[in-house]
DNA sequence: TGTTTCAGTGAACAACTGTTGACAAAGCCC
DNA sequence: GGGCTTTGTCAACAGTTGTTCACTGAAACA
């Protein structure tokens, strides 16, 4: 019952085997048929074990065989979009630093992120304020990752290094909640609209601009 | 059939009568139902009919009297929270202008009409990504509305007059968003944590400060 | 006054929900 | 190979859902 082979496979994601492998397969195809489903217009809270197997190909009982609930498989739906802007961030990092207009460049990695992955941007803004009470604070916690990652990213940079943390943390979180927004935003168009979209795009340049430019302006002892 | 006073009662909200009366008030018993569920943790789209008729202590079959379904309810449900926020306009507006220290003024306006309406607020925050795309499009009407007001009375003040208006709305946008966002966090505070809400007040200052030290900054041909 | 209109009731329906237990087959370990 | 483990299937359950229809009683109207 407790041996460590057993032990191993229900730690996260080891699954060597040929057994294992089937296993993470269906769950992943799980996931995918929530993510798929959620994209279709559902929502999150709305979604029903069954529909979610019925649309993953498997039936209902088999989903316990991978969640004790609908709550679990939306806390690792948050984990994969974590993964996602994770990915993001370090594709933005490693695309180098061009230091001129970094602002619009980011972004267009960005805009072009968010169109390839809507199901998962469409999951986390919806999610983030209107799921349940657990899955929203694991949002919030990923989205405080992702925040604190990305105020490093400037530190790293030098970018006013006469702040302090908490003070880039603040603006990087100015700065992401600004993301996600425009990524709903930009997730609702209609597809065949690509002047809207080149507005709200140059609509979120801006904003970001804005931003940038405040941050720039902000003393670093702001008592007044 | 089609008499004239039959006509009126069909109209917005005429319902002069004492049968008007009564149905309104159970009308909006409903409202307040749905209203109540979500802010005891369910979200809008996992509600069932019969959820709120019961919580509303009508029979289910009462509901189709004023509704035809769930997602009616819901743009009302929208409206209901639009003229909230219009009103909260109205009231920082009314308070007059401090000029000495505005915004530290006004968000603690916003926050204790935060605290004052909390199922509104957590209603427009979960249903602004989350809900039915046609309930999604209509609180984007309401905040557009929301936003169009603000940079209005931001040029009635003589706030960066040099600016067209599309500016001034991008940058009201800004400060909705960070205004939505901040509401959705306070209100995921657990009730008893004085300090935690003294920080995050703190923060949103520091954010909507931040952005309007952007604003200032904005120059009015912002070509590069 | 008598008649009409209509918000709310009650019973009933077919469909769908989450969850159960026993069972088949395939992978795994000895 | 044989026995244990485990993924997925099948059948079935009790409960809930949205919606229907015929109804009651009181307000509104003539």
């Amino acid at each position: 019952m407790s041996g460590r082979k057993h032990l191993e496979s229900t730690l996260a994601g080891d699954h060597a085997g040929a057994r294992g492998a089937r296993k993470q397969l269906t769950r992943d195809r799980l996931l995918d048929a929530a993510l798929t489903l959620m994209s279709e217009g559902h929502s999150f809270p709305s979604l029903s074990l069954r529909e979610v197997t019925r649309e993953a190909g498997v039936v209902p009982t088999a989903f316990y065989r991978h969640f004790h609930s609908m709550e679990e498989l939306g806390l690792a739906l948050v984990e994969e979009c974590g993964v996602t802007l994770r990915r993001l961030l370090r594709e933005v990092r490693k695309a180098g630093v061009p230091t001129t207009d970094i602002i619009r460049h980011s972004v267009a990695v960005y805009w072009q992120y968010v169109r390839a992955n809507p199901r998962q941007f469409r999951t986390a803004a919806s999610e983030r304020h209107g799921g349940s009470p657990a899955i929203r604070q694991a949002i919030r916690n990923e989205v405080n990752l992702f925040v604190r990652e990305m105020a490093q990213d400037l530190r790293m940079l030098g970018y006013r290094s006469d702040l302090p943390t908490a003070t880039l943390e603040m603006i990087c979180s100015l700065v992401v909640n600004t993301m996600l927004n425009a990524a709903s935003d930009i997730l609702d168009l209609p597809p065949d609209q690509p002047q809207l979209a080149r507005e709200l795009e140059a609509n979120f340049v801006a904003q970001i601009r804005l931003i940038f430019l405040g941050a720039e302006q902000w003393r670093a002892e702001p008592a007044g």
